[in-house]
DNA sequence: GTCATGTAATGAAACGTGTCAAGCTGTTCA
DNA sequence: TGAACAGCTTGACACGTTTCATTACATGAC
């Protein structure tokens, strides 16, 4: 019943016109002290919340930017969320947060739903091919910068990590550590954040002559998946077990670390190092710290709220791929 | 440019009324095989995407539902998020995540906003006394239901874990494991989830004559806080050392392992016992697997869609509390 | 051949707000 | 005293869609 209520019937309770109301309302300062406060006063009587539809409609934009994540119970995005939230804050946009759980329907669902919604601008955190979906509503008048995944198409703004460089990394620094038999655990190979990982990985093990790479590739990136591994891992004798794993990220590191501790009586680092991608908090507070390849958490949610307003101000001519340089963490799961 | 196109264009294009494109998207069974066909190819030609804004303003609602977490990086709010999700979008309902990150001013900001967009109804998650709020914004017209927290009046419905239970469970246990010296970790105080599970502490404390509760308050319930309390515990001298710990939430409950274990020294459960809340996965995934008390995750968000869509139905005739009751998951870090 | 019935398509009205050109009031300056 | 001016206020219109009363047309029964 309250939702019957508008700016005309507050114009009629103040005994001004529509058009003052409407003026109170985004620009008080046009308005005078003493109509403002019987507005006011009316506004309060009335219950009266603005309708956002008719807002919107009239003047065309919303305010709003978008932000779809593959995974919100990951905290690596969950932490995204926040610095994008925080930074669209300081610009006065609000922030849809959506999770697509990993399917492809859903975020399509989340595309078209935000598309009609007239959103600003999209943040996309993708695994799997959407460049071309992103291609497409750009040219229909959304913006988009895409998270954590680098652009191919120049025109397609994105801010990511090098991934080959953090592959690099974390599989040197276990060459380093006197492993040899490498296992990279991480999937599915075609999301380019998994290849590029393995790449650089690759790229590490080529430069040591006896050192090998294995990739066991797994559907999903979860704990639960990291302990089933394990358990595989596990059964081998210790001749053939990999001496370090590198996983594709934490959680799976994580549900590795158990895996193997906890279900099946290995040693972490003595009998297996491991090294982690992400560097989500929990690495750190794990009982034995994992090492982990961090990529940065909130700073990527601002640069990537930071990258979209430039390409929505400047209309694309500004759309360029920031890339972060990953750094590793080291800690006591690769100190033998 | 492209958002120029609306249902107009289309019609023009496929030679019809725009009533007919109208119908075509919401009823496609009422239109004719022929036209059908004519208006997707000017859909798709001219790349229309129906206005939201002017959609909703014309119908008055919005198939939409939105849920206000204190804090998303908290995988708890997380996993409620993903039970929401499935079941709202079961029911062909689209949900609005928001972040309120523990602010008070963020929390009123998204409810102010929910209301504006017309939204069909809340699910609120919060920290602190927030049943005012959401009564007047019932009589506005919006409905919604408090998510783990009990509420105090009768026509807000809500769904919570019965938490005096929780407390009395964690505590009764580490006393079955001949814990005395008991400490509780948490806060602030004022907050209700926090202070039931003092009081169900509380009431196990007070059935062992020798047993006592000391209470531990902090300002947040983070994996950094955890780590400092551990580290101020750790000082004590061993007999003013508590022999068990019992933390108000998951995150706290690692952050005190990490300390107690990684920093000091101390070894869980041999010199401290120690149980959380909420058993969130990282609690089973720990190296050592910490003690729980177990809230329903999914089934939570899933029974507060439910009971948001029967109070939608009927108008808070049907309005309820509904009460989870919590388990004890034992695990190692209570198992001396 | 007429009438009743039903299905498709039409076009105008309405949703609630923001904007804008025009009106109104009171003030300042010549 | 009158004109110019500035600033508040006004009310009509437009935004893009859905809805609904009508019209157009086809089918079948009599």
């Amino acid at each position: 019943m309250a939702s019957r209520v508008g700016i005309r019937e507050v114009a009629a309770l103040a005994q001004v016109a529509q058009g003052t109301v409407s003026h109170f309302i985004n620009h008080p300062d046009k308005v005078s002290p003493e109509k403002r406060e019987r507005i006011q006063r009316a506004i309060d009587e009335l219950g009266f919340v603005r309708n956002d539809a008719a807002s919107q409609l009239r003047r065309g934009s919303s305010a709003t930017i978008a932000y779809i994540a593959p995974d919100i119970s990951n905290p690596f995005f969950a932490t995204i969320a926040e610095g994008v939230e925080q930074r669209a804050a300081a610009d006065g946009l609000s922030v849809f947060l959506a999770n697509s759980n990993r399917s492809r329907e859903r975020e399509d669902a989340y595309l078209e739903m935000f598309q009609a919604h007239r959103v600003r601008g999209l943040l996309v955190a993708s695994h799997g091919p959407i460049e071309d979906r992103l291609a497409h509503i750009r040219r229909l008048g959304t913006p988009s910068v895409l998270v954590g995944q680098r652009a191919l198409a120049i025109d397609q703004p994105s801010v990511s990590v090098d991934d080959e460089m953090g592959g690099y990394l974390a599989a040197k620094h276990l060459i380093e550590q006197s492993a040899r038999r490498i296992a990279f655990v991480g999937g599915p190979l075609g999301v380019p954040q998994i290849s590029d990982r393995i790449e650089g990985a690759s790229r590490a093990v080529r430069e040591c002559v006896d050192a090998t790479l294995e990739v066991i590739n797994v559907g999903n990136r979860t704990l639960a998946v990291g302990r089933e591994v394990a358990a595989e891992i596990a059964k081998r004798s210790p001749e053939r077990r990999p001496e370090a794993i590198f996983a594709a990220n934490d959680l799976l590191a994580l549900g590795l670390m158990h895996g193997l501790v906890v279900d099946s009586g290995l040693r972490v680092p003595a009998d297996i190092l491991l090294v982690g991608y992400d560097d989500i908090e929990f690495a750190e507070a794990s009982v034995i710290p994992l090492t982990s390849v961090r990529a940065p958490h909130e700073e990527f949610g601002i640069a990537a709220v930071e990258l979209l307003q430039a390409v929505i101000a400047n209309d694309t001519k500004s759309a360029k791929q920031i890339v972060f340089q990953p750094k590793l963490i080291v800690r006591a799961s690769t100190l033998a």
